[in-house]
DNA sequence: TTACTGATCCTTTTT
DNA sequence: GGATCAGTAA
């Protein structure tokens, strides 16, 4: 019989309300925290995990905590270290794909890539789609790419190998497309963000053995934001958490806002049935207290959300812990530059109240809105921010660096050499890569060292083309005397005249961005403990656009309701509440879009910590012209009890 | 091959 | 209102 300590006093419960102790506590089995908005969720993570390491003396490296935005696993990471203030050395507090690149480089071989692989993003996968369709023959009015892309994405999402999927869609064209996608990648040695969870889960199926080793190492698994997992996410935990069986998922389903990118409401809904055992039922805890919100605001949210049909009915509503508060204020603009107007004013009255702007922030549904914001805060002079629609890491001159750089990493890398052959002008234009592309695929080389055999094209173009494969080898013999990212970069950028090449074509901005870019690099191989280039790559391709995002900036914070997950506000103003933009006209037909639109908006109202304002506009500019709008269906579902027109 | 111009399609949300 | 794309002249 094993020795029963009593824990109840320990330091990590301290502050602590009776539930989220004993969430803390019960570290054994299969444990289900269902978190209401501002209920005190990261507490009680990591205070668990504080708790598991410091109290019941498990090692750090035994506890696997995975979240969804490298943002919320730096702040775990940080607030666990500071609770137990001593060495958290072999933790794993990450992300589903950092998590997957993690063991991927460990064991590359077993699935045929080479350790250095790279990573592929968007602007990767839509160029390596737009060449597959034309070497296939596939009609670009026919297809899109970016439909075409998304059924990548969703087979990959539910586990469907390229040899499967014909026996999910009738159309064999999309299949053919996904099987070139999926071999094109591996010729060049590269991996989409799906595949780095993809083929993780491939990894651990196909090789037992390997999946023992962090079977047996992680003891105590932990997930946050259980709610927004897919098949992919719910299978790798499962197979992980097999051999101990300590697995403790939180989340909320109110807040279950990622459907349209295959996350299943129903593997949190379900979690009780799957995870219980004859021996060992899930414990489940429910935390509906809420710190966060004014009384008026939570009961307003809790009326809204009430709306949504398909909320398990076992799930308490969230009871306020702050006093009511005043009711919310709407405001109804002639148009978007009123409504902006109207929100200008009101935080030029909080900022004479001596409100720090970084506590206020912009919530909207789509990334074009923030426009009419951004012309209104010029006008009146206050700083802002702005959070995703076009990221730094996705600037055509940032791409075309980095692109320089990934060649080094990974000689195979496809896209990278296509995407800067001809950047600056070399006179290597698009017949020639066409050329390049089918010689080096006939003779299974990567393009890089075809540029050396190709003998299909003129004497002329292969004069170009060895001049290139020249530079590149200089290049690469500079890269291996160990020079410092920054000298790296500034190699190229001197060798290949990049800079003057923008400066020719007066782009400020672009040359700004890459001053801006090599000072990441600085900071990156200051404050990294072993830099590397493949290190800066990876993370560089795996930055969500909340990432950068600083609590005292003293600016004002504009970001889409999706981004806002997580955060919380002083002041929060959630802007175009209007219907067919919020709910968003894609969703009006399909109830269950319907109710994540309302989710969407519950999670913006539930941001915030004192004030809430709502506003809409009569008419706003859509594509360019003007429509008129009717007031979204939510500020009727809040209801005139808690709302004050203004 | 490049650089420019006009036409066309959009736009929901993202790791 | 803008990004991307196809077409055309140099």
């Amino acid at each position: 019989m094993e020795e029963v300590i009593d824990y109840s006093n320990t330091a990590f419960v301290a502050g602590l309300n009776e539930v989220q102790k004993i969430a803390v506590l019960e570290v054994e089995g299969p444990v289900l925290i269902l978190a209401g908005a501002g209920s005190g969720k990261t507490r009680v993570i990591t205070h668990r995990i504080a708790h598991l390491i410091r109290d019941r003396q498990v090692s750090p490296e035994a506890v696997l905590a995975v979240t969804f935005t490298n943002k919320a696993s730096k702040e775990m990471l940080e607030r666990v270290k500071h609770l137990i203030q001593e060495e958290s050395r072999g933790l794993w507090v990450t992300t589903f794909h950092s998590m997957g690149a993690k063991i991927l480089r460990k064991h590359p071989e077993a699935l045929g890539f080479d350790k250095n692989f790279s990573i592929y993003g968007p602007s990767e996968q839509k160029t390596l789609v737009k060449a597959i369709m034309k070497d296939l023959n596939i009609d670009p009015k026919r297809y899109q790419v970016k439909t075409l892309l998304s059924y990548i994405s969703n087979f990959k999402g539910d586990n469907i190998h390229p040899e499967e999927a014909h026996k999910e869609v009738n159309d064999q064209n999309i299949v053919k497309v996904y099987d070139k996608f999926q071999s094109s990648l591996k010729e060049a040695n590269a991996m989409d963000f799906d595949d780095l969870q993809f083929h993780l889960l491939t990894l651990f199926e196909d090789h037992p053995e390997i999946l023992e080793i962090y079977q047996e190492r992680f003891e105590y698994i932990l997930v946050d934001e259980y709610q927004d997992t897919n098949q992919i996410q719910y299978d790798l935990v499962k197979l992980l958490s097999k051999k101990h069986g300590n697995v403790c998922v939180v989340g909320d389903e109110d807040q279950s806002i990622y459907s349209w990118r295959g996350a299943n409401i129903q593997n949190i809904i379900n979690f009780t049935s799957d995870y219980s055992t004859p021996d060992q039922e899930v414990k489940r805890y429910e935390l509906n207290i809420n710190y966060r919100c004014p009384g008026n605001c939570l009961r307003a949210a809790n009326l809204l959300i009430s709306n949504n049909t398909q909320r398990t009915t076992d799930k308490q509503s969230m009871i306020p812990h702050k006093d009511d508060g005043d009711m919310l204020p709407y405001f109804l603009g002639f148009d978007g530059h009123d409504e902006a107007r109207d929100v200008c004013r009101t935080i030029l009255n909080l900022q004479d109240e001596g409100v720090n702007l970084s506590t206020a922030v912009i919530l909207y549904r789509t990334h074009a809105q923030s426009r009419v914001m951004e012309q209104q805060f010029i006008r009146e002079g206050i700083p802002y921010q702005i959070f995703g629609g076009h990221r730094f890491f996705e600037r055509k001159e940032i791409k075309d660096v980095l692109a320089y750089l990934s060649l080094l990493h990974n000689a195979k890398d496809s896209e990278a050499l296509y995407r800067i052959i001809n950047v600056p002008a070399r006179g290597i234009g698009a017949a020639t890569l066409t050329k390049l592309r089918s010689f080096a695929e006939n003779h299974r080389i990567p393009p890089l060292l075809a540029l050396d055999g190709i003998d299909t094209v003129g004497a002329g173009v292969q004069k170009k083309l060895l001049g290139f494969y020249n530079f590149y080898l200089e290049f690469l013999d500079f890269f291996h005397e160990n020079h410092s990212l920054v000298d790296l970069t500034r190699f190229l950028l001197e060798k290949t005249d990049y800079i003057n090449y923008l400066r020719s074509k007066d782009e400020h901005e672009r040359l700004e961005n890459i001053d801006e870019l090599i000072n990441t690099m600085a900071e990156y191989e200051e404050n990294e403990e072993n830099p590397t280039l493949e290190g800066y790559l990876e993370k560089t391709a795996l930055v969500a656009a909340i990432d950068g995002f600083e609590e005292d900036s003293g600016l004002v914070t504009m970001m889409t309701l999706h981004n806002a997950k997580g955060l919380e506000f002083d002041y929060v103003f959630m802007v175009g509440l209007e219907e067919e933009l919020f709910p968003h006209a894609n969703s009006l037909e399909d109830a269950n879009l319907l109710e994540e639109e309302r989710r969407l908006c519950y999670v913006g109202v539930t941001r915030t910590m004192k004030e809430l304002y709502l506003s809409s506009a009569r008419s706003r500019y859509i594509h360019g012209v003007e429509k008129y709008q009717v007031p979204s269906r939510f500020l009727r579902e809040i209801g005139d009890e808690f709302i004050m027109k203004v």
